[in-house]
DNA sequence: GTGTTTCCATACCGACCGGTATATAGTAAC
DNA sequence: GTTACTATATACCGGTCGGTATGGAAACAC
Protein backbone atom coordinates (compact mmCIF):
# COMPACT_ATOMS: atom_id res chain seq x y z
CA UNK A 1 0.00 0.00 0.00
CA UNK A 2 1.25 3.27 -0.80
CA UNK A 3 1.17 6.11 2.31
CA UNK A 4 3.45 8.02 0.90
CA UNK A 5 2.18 11.59 0.09
CA UNK A 6 1.11 12.19 -3.13
CA UNK A 7 3.96 14.15 -5.34
CA UNK A 8 3.26 17.41 -6.29
CA UNK A 9 2.44 17.83 -10.04
CA UNK A 10 1.65 20.94 -12.04
CA UNK A 11 1.42 24.12 -11.24
CA UNK A 12 1.70 25.24 -7.43
CA UNK A 13 -1.02 26.96 -5.85
CA UNK A 14 -0.10 30.57 -4.85
CA UNK A 15 -1.88 31.40 -1.39
CA UNK A 16 -1.46 29.82 1.81
CA UNK A 17 -4.59 28.34 1.89
CA UNK A 18 -4.29 28.76 6.41
CA UNK A 19 -4.38 32.36 5.69
CA UNK A 20 -7.11 32.39 3.16
CA UNK A 21 -8.88 30.56 5.69
CA UNK A 22 -8.11 32.98 8.69
CA UNK A 23 -9.34 35.52 6.33
CA UNK A 24 -12.45 33.51 5.70
CA UNK A 25 -12.79 33.03 9.52
CA UNK A 26 -12.75 37.16 9.72
CA UNK A 27 -15.64 37.30 7.57
CA UNK A 28 -17.91 34.73 8.36
CA UNK A 29 -17.32 36.28 12.04
CA UNK A 30 -17.83 39.74 10.92
CA UNK A 31 -21.15 38.77 8.46
CA UNK A 32 -22.54 35.72 9.60
CA UNK A 33 -23.14 32.68 7.37
CA UNK A 34 -25.26 34.42 4.99
CA UNK A 35 -24.10 37.66 5.13
CA UNK A 36 -21.06 36.89 3.61
CA UNK A 37 -21.40 36.71 0.09
CA UNK A 38 -18.93 35.07 -1.87
CA UNK A 39 -17.71 38.26 -3.57
CA UNK A 40 -16.69 39.72 0.15
CA UNK A 41 -14.65 36.06 1.18
CA UNK A 42 -12.85 36.24 -1.77
CA UNK A 43 -11.87 39.79 -1.85
CA UNK A 44 -10.49 39.30 1.75
CA UNK A 45 -8.88 36.22 1.06
CA UNK A 46 -7.20 37.68 -1.67
CA UNK A 47 -8.10 34.40 -4.19
CA UNK A 48 -10.26 34.19 -6.88
CA UNK A 49 -13.82 32.32 -7.19
CA UNK A 50 -12.64 28.98 -9.24
CA UNK A 51 -9.42 28.90 -6.56
CA UNK A 52 -11.77 29.12 -3.46
CA UNK A 53 -13.55 26.55 -4.90
CA UNK A 54 -10.94 23.94 -5.91
CA UNK A 55 -9.28 24.69 -2.71
CA UNK A 56 -12.17 24.73 -0.01
CA UNK A 57 -15.36 23.01 -1.80
CA UNK A 58 -17.89 24.94 -1.72
CA UNK A 59 -19.46 28.12 0.78
CA UNK A 60 -19.94 25.43 3.31
CA UNK A 61 -17.80 23.22 3.26
CA UNK A 62 -15.38 26.83 3.51
CA UNK A 63 -17.76 28.04 6.36
CA UNK A 64 -17.69 24.59 8.37
CA UNK A 65 -13.57 24.73 8.23
CA UNK A 66 -13.48 28.09 9.20
CA UNK A 67 -15.92 26.87 11.86
CA UNK A 68 -12.90 24.11 12.92
CA UNK A 69 -10.31 26.66 12.72
CA UNK A 70 -12.46 29.04 14.94
CA UNK A 71 -12.52 26.08 17.65
CA UNK A 72 -9.04 24.97 17.73
CA UNK A 73 -7.72 29.01 17.35
CA UNK A 74 -10.53 30.73 19.67
CA UNK A 75 -12.37 28.16 21.82
CA UNK A 76 -9.00 26.46 22.98
CA UNK A 77 -9.32 28.16 26.28
CA UNK A 78 -12.52 26.55 27.26
CA UNK A 79 -10.50 23.16 27.91
CA UNK A 80 -8.36 24.60 30.12
CA UNK A 81 -10.61 26.52 31.66
CA UNK A 82 -12.38 23.35 32.97
CA UNK A 83 -9.27 22.11 34.85
CA UNK A 84 -9.50 25.29 36.88
CA UNK A 85 -9.25 23.19 40.77
CA UNK A 86 -12.75 24.79 41.76
CA UNK A 87 -16.36 25.16 39.93
CA UNK A 88 -15.73 29.04 40.47
CA UNK A 89 -12.57 28.92 39.04
CA UNK A 90 -13.97 27.18 36.09
CA UNK A 91 -16.74 29.90 35.89
CA UNK A 92 -14.03 32.64 36.21
CA UNK A 93 -12.16 31.38 33.29
CA UNK A 94 -14.67 30.76 30.86
CA UNK A 95 -15.97 34.18 31.53
CA UNK A 96 -12.92 35.82 31.25
CA UNK A 97 -11.45 34.00 28.57
CA UNK A 98 -14.98 34.47 26.42
CA UNK A 99 -14.38 37.85 27.24
CA UNK A 100 -11.17 38.20 26.02
CA UNK A 101 -12.33 37.04 22.52
CA UNK A 102 -15.40 39.01 22.21
CA UNK A 103 -14.26 42.13 22.43
CA UNK A 104 -10.24 41.69 21.22
CA UNK A 105 -9.10 44.48 19.17
CA UNK A 106 -8.73 42.37 16.36
CA UNK A 107 -11.45 40.11 15.82
CA UNK A 108 -15.00 41.10 15.38
CA UNK A 109 -16.75 41.59 18.15
CA UNK A 110 -19.16 38.77 19.49
CA UNK A 111 -19.13 34.53 19.26
CA UNK A 112 -19.40 32.99 15.91
CA UNK A 113 -21.44 30.11 17.62
CA UNK A 114 -24.23 32.78 18.75
CA UNK A 115 -24.12 34.34 15.13
CA UNK A 116 -24.57 31.15 13.31
CA UNK A 117 -27.05 29.80 15.85
CA UNK A 118 -29.34 32.74 15.79
CA UNK A 119 -28.97 34.27 12.84
CA UNK A 120 -28.73 31.36 10.48
CA UNK A 121 -32.36 30.98 9.22
CA UNK A 122 -33.34 30.00 5.40
CA UNK A 123 -31.32 27.13 3.79
CA UNK A 124 -28.87 27.09 6.00
CA UNK A 125 -30.31 24.85 8.42
CA UNK A 126 -27.83 22.38 8.47
CA UNK A 127 -25.08 24.94 9.14
CA UNK A 128 -27.42 25.84 12.35
CA UNK A 129 -27.13 22.14 13.51
CA UNK A 130 -23.96 22.07 13.05
CA UNK A 131 -23.32 24.73 15.37
CA UNK A 132 -25.91 23.84 18.00
CA UNK A 133 -24.44 19.96 17.81
CA UNK A 134 -21.32 21.31 18.34
CA UNK A 135 -22.41 23.35 21.18
CA UNK A 136 -23.68 20.66 22.87
CA UNK A 137 -21.00 18.51 23.18
CA UNK A 138 -18.95 21.25 25.03
CA UNK A 139 -21.57 21.85 27.20
CA UNK A 140 -21.83 18.30 27.86
CA UNK A 141 -18.04 18.45 29.19
CA UNK A 142 -19.05 21.84 31.42
CA UNK A 143 -21.69 19.73 33.22
CA UNK A 144 -19.39 16.36 33.50
CA UNK A 145 -17.08 19.07 35.10
CA UNK A 146 -19.52 20.82 37.60
CA UNK A 147 -20.73 17.26 38.44
CA UNK A 148 -18.05 16.54 39.74
CA UNK A 149 -17.60 20.00 41.31
CA UNK A 150 -20.94 19.12 43.21
CA UNK A 151 -19.33 15.95 44.49
CA UNK A 152 -16.61 17.49 45.85
CA UNK A 153 -18.57 20.17 47.53
CA UNK A 154 -17.75 23.49 45.28
CA UNK A 155 -21.44 24.35 45.89
CA UNK A 156 -24.53 23.51 47.59
CA UNK A 157 -26.53 20.83 47.14
CA UNK A 158 -29.36 22.73 46.57
CA UNK A 159 -28.54 23.46 42.87
CA UNK A 160 -28.24 20.98 40.30
CA UNK A 161 -25.13 21.54 38.38
CA UNK A 162 -26.77 20.99 35.03
CA UNK A 163 -28.81 23.83 36.20
CA UNK A 164 -25.56 26.00 37.18
CA UNK A 165 -23.81 24.69 33.32
CA UNK A 166 -26.80 25.76 31.97
CA UNK A 167 -27.03 29.25 33.78
CA UNK A 168 -23.41 29.78 32.82
CA UNK A 169 -23.52 29.31 29.26
CA UNK A 170 -26.41 31.80 29.44
CA UNK A 171 -23.99 34.58 30.54
CA UNK A 172 -21.67 33.94 28.04
CA UNK A 173 -24.23 33.79 25.20
CA UNK A 174 -25.86 36.85 26.68
CA UNK A 175 -22.39 38.48 26.96
CA UNK A 176 -21.78 37.41 23.19
CA UNK A 177 -24.83 39.42 21.93
CA UNK A 178 -23.68 42.45 24.00
CA UNK A 179 -20.64 42.12 22.89
CA UNK A 180 -22.57 42.38 19.06
CA UNK A 181 -24.23 45.28 19.73
CA UNK A 182 -21.05 46.97 20.98
CA UNK A 183 -21.33 47.56 24.25
CA UNK A 184 -17.72 48.18 25.72
CA UNK A 185 -15.50 46.46 27.41
CA UNK A 186 -15.41 48.27 30.48
CA UNK A 187 -19.38 47.05 30.85
CA UNK A 188 -18.60 43.56 29.97
CA UNK A 189 -15.95 43.38 32.55
CA UNK A 190 -18.12 44.87 35.16
CA UNK A 191 -21.12 42.40 34.52
CA UNK A 192 -17.99 39.11 34.52
CA UNK A 193 -17.54 40.63 37.92
CA UNK A 194 -21.11 40.92 39.12
CA UNK A 195 -21.93 37.06 37.57
CA UNK A 196 -18.67 36.02 40.00
CA UNK A 197 -19.48 37.90 43.12
CA UNK A 198 -23.13 36.47 43.26
CA UNK A 199 -21.50 33.07 41.92
CA UNK A 200 -22.62 29.92 44.29
CA UNK A 201 -20.40 28.56 46.54
CA UNK A 202 -16.42 28.73 46.04
CA UNK B 1 -59.04 73.96 9.42
CA UNK B 2 -60.64 70.05 8.01
CA UNK B 3 -59.92 68.00 11.06
CA UNK B 4 -62.38 65.38 10.03
CA UNK B 5 -60.76 61.81 8.48
CA UNK B 6 -61.11 61.58 5.33
CA UNK B 7 -63.64 59.60 3.34
CA UNK B 8 -63.30 56.39 1.57
CA UNK B 9 -62.89 57.08 -2.27
CA UNK B 10 -62.37 54.39 -4.50
CA UNK B 11 -62.06 50.58 -4.15
CA UNK B 12 -61.33 49.38 -0.67
CA UNK B 13 -58.74 47.18 0.16
CA UNK B 14 -59.26 43.50 0.44
CA UNK B 15 -57.22 42.53 3.86
CA UNK B 16 -57.16 43.86 7.37
CA UNK B 17 -53.63 45.62 7.88
CA UNK B 18 -53.06 44.86 11.27
CA UNK B 19 -53.74 41.07 10.49
CA UNK B 20 -51.07 41.41 7.78
CA UNK B 21 -48.91 42.93 9.98
CA UNK B 22 -49.03 39.76 12.64
CA UNK B 23 -48.45 37.88 9.94
CA UNK B 24 -45.16 39.53 8.89
CA UNK B 25 -44.12 39.89 12.40
CA UNK B 26 -44.46 36.48 12.85
CA UNK B 27 -41.76 35.77 9.39
CA UNK B 28 -39.72 38.15 11.04
CA UNK B 29 -39.46 36.88 13.84
CA UNK B 30 -38.66 33.53 12.57
CA UNK B 31 -36.72 34.04 9.91
CA UNK B 32 -34.63 37.38 10.76
CA UNK B 33 -35.04 41.01 8.93
CA UNK B 34 -32.66 39.54 5.89
CA UNK B 35 -33.65 35.93 6.05
CA UNK B 36 -37.47 37.18 5.06
CA UNK B 37 -37.73 37.44 1.85
CA UNK B 38 -40.80 39.30 0.29
CA UNK B 39 -42.25 35.99 -1.34
CA UNK B 40 -42.42 34.46 1.68
CA UNK B 41 -43.99 37.92 3.62
CA UNK B 42 -46.56 38.37 1.11
CA UNK B 43 -47.63 34.59 1.48
CA UNK B 44 -47.77 34.58 4.93
CA UNK B 45 -49.38 38.11 5.08
CA UNK B 46 -52.09 36.69 2.02
CA UNK B 47 -51.33 39.64 0.00
CA UNK B 48 -49.61 40.86 -3.18
CA UNK B 49 -46.36 42.50 -3.62
CA UNK B 50 -47.94 46.23 -4.92
CA UNK B 51 -50.83 45.72 -1.97
CA UNK B 52 -47.71 45.47 0.64
CA UNK B 53 -45.69 48.59 -0.78
CA UNK B 54 -49.15 50.41 -0.96
CA UNK B 55 -49.81 50.12 2.70
CA UNK B 56 -46.69 49.30 4.37
CA UNK B 57 -44.25 50.87 2.20
CA UNK B 58 -40.90 49.26 1.60
CA UNK B 59 -39.39 46.24 3.83
CA UNK B 60 -37.79 48.54 5.70
CA UNK B 61 -40.83 50.10 6.64
CA UNK B 62 -42.42 47.00 7.29
CA UNK B 63 -40.07 45.52 9.86
CA UNK B 64 -40.16 48.89 12.06
CA UNK B 65 -44.19 48.49 12.05
CA UNK B 66 -43.65 44.68 12.60
CA UNK B 67 -40.97 46.04 15.36
CA UNK B 68 -43.79 48.61 17.05
CA UNK B 69 -46.37 45.69 17.13
CA UNK B 70 -43.52 43.30 18.59
CA UNK B 71 -42.83 45.47 21.59
CA UNK B 72 -46.40 46.83 21.60
CA UNK B 73 -48.36 43.33 22.23
CA UNK B 74 -44.95 40.84 23.40
CA UNK B 75 -42.71 43.54 25.46
CA UNK B 76 -45.43 45.14 27.59
CA UNK B 77 -44.98 42.63 30.16
CA UNK B 78 -41.41 44.84 30.74
CA UNK B 79 -43.13 48.23 31.54
CA UNK B 80 -45.40 46.09 34.15
CA UNK B 81 -42.32 44.22 35.84
CA UNK B 82 -40.77 47.57 36.73
CA UNK B 83 -43.31 47.95 39.04
CA UNK B 84 -42.88 45.08 41.64
CA UNK B 85 -41.49 46.10 45.20
CA UNK B 86 -38.43 44.61 44.78
CA UNK B 87 -35.29 44.29 42.62
CA UNK B 88 -35.53 40.67 43.04
CA UNK B 89 -39.85 40.93 42.14
CA UNK B 90 -38.64 43.05 39.05
CA UNK B 91 -35.75 40.43 37.77
CA UNK B 92 -38.32 37.66 38.43
CA UNK B 93 -41.20 39.24 36.13
CA UNK B 94 -38.61 40.29 33.57
CA UNK B 95 -37.41 36.73 33.48
CA UNK B 96 -40.42 34.77 34.07
CA UNK B 97 -42.15 37.81 30.93
CA UNK B 98 -38.72 36.69 28.67
CA UNK B 99 -39.32 32.94 29.21
CA UNK B 100 -43.12 33.26 28.39
CA UNK B 101 -42.64 35.15 25.04
CA UNK B 102 -39.44 32.98 23.86
CA UNK B 103 -40.93 29.60 24.48
CA UNK B 104 -44.88 30.86 23.56
CA UNK B 105 -46.99 27.51 21.30
CA UNK B 106 -47.58 29.68 18.77
CA UNK B 107 -44.87 32.42 17.90
CA UNK B 108 -41.53 31.28 17.28
CA UNK B 109 -38.78 30.74 19.75
CA UNK B 110 -36.39 33.33 20.81
CA UNK B 111 -36.10 37.44 20.86
CA UNK B 112 -36.86 39.27 17.86
CA UNK B 113 -34.56 41.69 19.29
CA UNK B 114 -31.42 39.67 19.74
CA UNK B 115 -32.13 37.96 16.44
CA UNK B 116 -31.90 41.71 14.20
CA UNK B 117 -29.12 42.58 16.45
CA UNK B 118 -26.67 39.52 15.71
CA UNK B 119 -27.94 38.12 12.66
CA UNK B 120 -28.43 42.25 10.55
CA UNK B 121 -25.52 42.83 8.87
CA UNK B 122 -25.00 44.05 5.91
CA UNK B 123 -26.98 47.03 4.43
CA UNK B 124 -29.36 46.48 7.42
CA UNK B 125 -26.80 48.94 9.14
CA UNK B 126 -29.61 51.04 10.55
CA UNK B 127 -32.05 48.73 11.30
CA UNK B 128 -29.59 47.15 13.63
CA UNK B 129 -28.71 50.64 15.02
CA UNK B 130 -33.02 50.82 15.28
CA UNK B 131 -33.25 47.95 17.83
CA UNK B 132 -30.36 48.68 19.94
CA UNK B 133 -31.20 52.11 20.57
CA UNK B 134 -34.68 50.47 21.59
CA UNK B 135 -33.00 48.16 23.80
CA UNK B 136 -30.77 50.73 25.23
CA UNK B 137 -33.83 53.56 26.24
CA UNK B 138 -35.74 49.89 27.79
CA UNK B 139 -32.12 49.81 29.90
CA UNK B 140 -32.57 52.94 30.90
CA UNK B 141 -35.32 52.51 32.53
CA UNK B 142 -34.24 49.35 34.19
CA UNK B 143 -31.38 51.05 35.35
CA UNK B 144 -33.56 53.85 37.21
CA UNK B 145 -35.58 51.47 38.50
CA UNK B 146 -32.58 49.23 39.97
CA UNK B 147 -31.26 52.82 41.19
CA UNK B 148 -33.92 53.37 43.40
CA UNK B 149 -34.19 49.41 44.80
CA UNK B 150 -30.53 50.54 45.62
CA UNK B 151 -31.57 52.96 47.78
CA UNK B 152 -34.42 51.11 49.11
CA UNK B 153 -31.72 48.80 50.61
CA UNK B 154 -32.84 45.65 48.18
CA UNK B 155 -29.07 44.53 46.99
CA UNK B 156 -25.71 45.39 48.60
CA UNK B 157 -24.34 48.67 48.32
CA UNK B 158 -21.19 46.64 46.96
CA UNK B 159 -23.26 46.20 43.98
CA UNK B 160 -24.13 48.95 41.43
CA UNK B 161 -27.21 49.34 39.84
CA UNK B 162 -25.78 49.33 36.02
CA UNK B 163 -23.44 46.43 37.35
CA UNK B 164 -26.85 44.67 38.20
CA UNK B 165 -28.74 45.43 35.40
CA UNK B 166 -26.42 44.56 32.55
CA UNK B 167 -26.32 41.23 34.15
CA UNK B 168 -29.72 40.88 34.25
CA UNK B 169 -30.53 41.98 30.50
CA UNK B 170 -27.37 38.97 30.28
CA UNK B 171 -29.33 36.57 30.84
CA UNK B 172 -32.46 37.61 28.87
CA UNK B 173 -30.49 37.55 25.74
CA UNK B 174 -28.29 34.47 26.66
CA UNK B 175 -31.99 32.90 27.73
CA UNK B 176 -33.67 33.90 24.26
CA UNK B 177 -30.41 32.94 22.60
CA UNK B 178 -30.90 29.78 24.30
CA UNK B 179 -34.68 29.35 22.64
CA UNK B 180 -33.56 29.79 19.64
CA UNK B 181 -31.32 26.82 19.61
CA UNK B 182 -34.19 24.86 20.56
CA UNK B 183 -33.45 24.72 24.42
CA UNK B 184 -36.19 22.89 26.29
CA UNK B 185 -38.85 24.88 28.39
CA UNK B 186 -38.27 23.20 31.03
CA UNK B 187 -34.45 23.80 31.35
CA UNK B 188 -34.91 27.16 30.61
CA UNK B 189 -37.04 27.43 33.42
CA UNK B 190 -34.88 25.64 35.50
CA UNK B 191 -32.19 28.56 34.26
CA UNK B 192 -34.76 31.41 35.93
CA UNK B 193 -34.90 29.56 39.31
CA UNK B 194 -31.52 29.34 39.05
CA UNK B 195 -30.57 32.80 38.46
CA UNK B 196 -33.35 33.92 40.88
CA UNK B 197 -31.60 31.64 43.37
CA UNK B 198 -28.05 33.21 42.98
CA UNK B 199 -30.10 36.64 42.88
CA UNK B 200 -28.02 39.14 44.97
CA UNK B 201 -30.74 40.68 47.48
CA UNK B 202 -34.47 40.98 47.54
C1' DG C 1 12.84 21.10 -25.19
C1' DT C 2 7.68 18.49 -24.86
C1' DG C 3 3.73 16.93 -22.35
C1' DT C 4 0.96 17.09 -18.48
C1' DT C 5 -1.14 18.91 -14.71
C1' DT C 6 -2.93 22.48 -12.05
C1' DC C 7 -3.75 27.24 -10.98
C1' DC C 8 -5.57 31.73 -12.11
C1' DA C 9 -8.55 35.20 -14.54
C1' DT C 10 -12.66 36.39 -17.03
C1' DA C 11 -16.91 35.88 -18.32
C1' DC C 12 -20.95 33.73 -17.61
C1' DC C 13 -25.01 30.69 -15.69
C1' DG C 14 -29.84 30.24 -13.67
C1' DA C 15 -32.12 31.63 -9.52
C1' DC C 16 -33.58 34.78 -6.44
C1' DC C 17 -33.43 39.41 -4.33
C1' DG C 18 -36.23 43.96 -3.35
C1' DG C 19 -39.04 46.87 -5.87
C1' DT C 20 -42.21 48.59 -9.74
C1' DA C 21 -44.89 49.54 -14.30
C1' DT C 22 -49.06 48.38 -16.33
C1' DA C 23 -53.50 46.89 -16.89
C1' DT C 24 -57.69 45.28 -14.97
C1' DA C 25 -61.28 44.98 -11.44
C1' DG C 26 -64.08 46.96 -8.04
C1' DT C 27 -66.28 50.71 -5.09
C1' DA C 28 -67.87 55.46 -3.96
C1' DA C 29 -69.60 60.02 -5.33
C1' DC C 30 -72.40 62.31 -8.52
C1' DG D 1 -75.47 55.42 -15.76
C1' DT D 2 -70.66 58.12 -15.76
C1' DT D 3 -66.60 59.55 -13.55
C1' DA D 4 -62.94 59.39 -10.22
C1' DC D 5 -60.23 56.81 -7.58
C1' DT D 6 -57.88 52.86 -5.57
C1' DA D 7 -56.89 47.89 -4.81
C1' DT D 8 -55.45 43.83 -7.07
C1' DA D 9 -52.92 40.68 -10.37
C1' DT D 10 -49.42 39.82 -13.63
C1' DA D 11 -45.39 40.52 -15.58
C1' DC D 12 -41.26 42.61 -15.36
C1' DC D 13 -36.93 45.53 -13.83
C1' DG D 14 -31.78 45.74 -12.66
C1' DG D 15 -28.83 43.76 -9.32
C1' DT D 16 -26.80 40.23 -6.66
C1' DC D 17 -26.63 35.59 -5.08
C1' DG D 18 -23.80 30.95 -5.13
C1' DG D 19 -21.52 28.37 -8.41
C1' DT D 20 -19.09 27.13 -12.97
C1' DA D 21 -17.30 26.73 -17.98
C1' DT D 22 -13.51 28.20 -20.61
C1' DG D 23 -8.95 29.64 -21.95
C1' DG D 24 -4.51 30.85 -21.06
C1' DA D 25 -0.40 30.96 -17.86
C1' DA D 26 2.87 28.72 -14.96
C1' DA D 27 5.44 24.95 -12.92
C1' DC D 28 6.36 20.10 -12.52
C1' DA D 29 8.29 15.26 -14.76
C1' DC D 30 10.68 13.57 -18.41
Amino acid sequence: METQTQVARGRPREFDPEEALSAALTVFWRRGYEGASMAELTEAMGITKPSLYACFGNKESLFRKALDLYERDKLCYMKSALEAPTAKGVAERLLRGSLAIQTGTTDPHGCLGVISTVGCTIQADSIRDDVIARRVSSDAALLARLERARDEGDFPDTIEPQALATYLTTVMQGMAVHASAGMSRELLEQLVDTTLAVWPGK
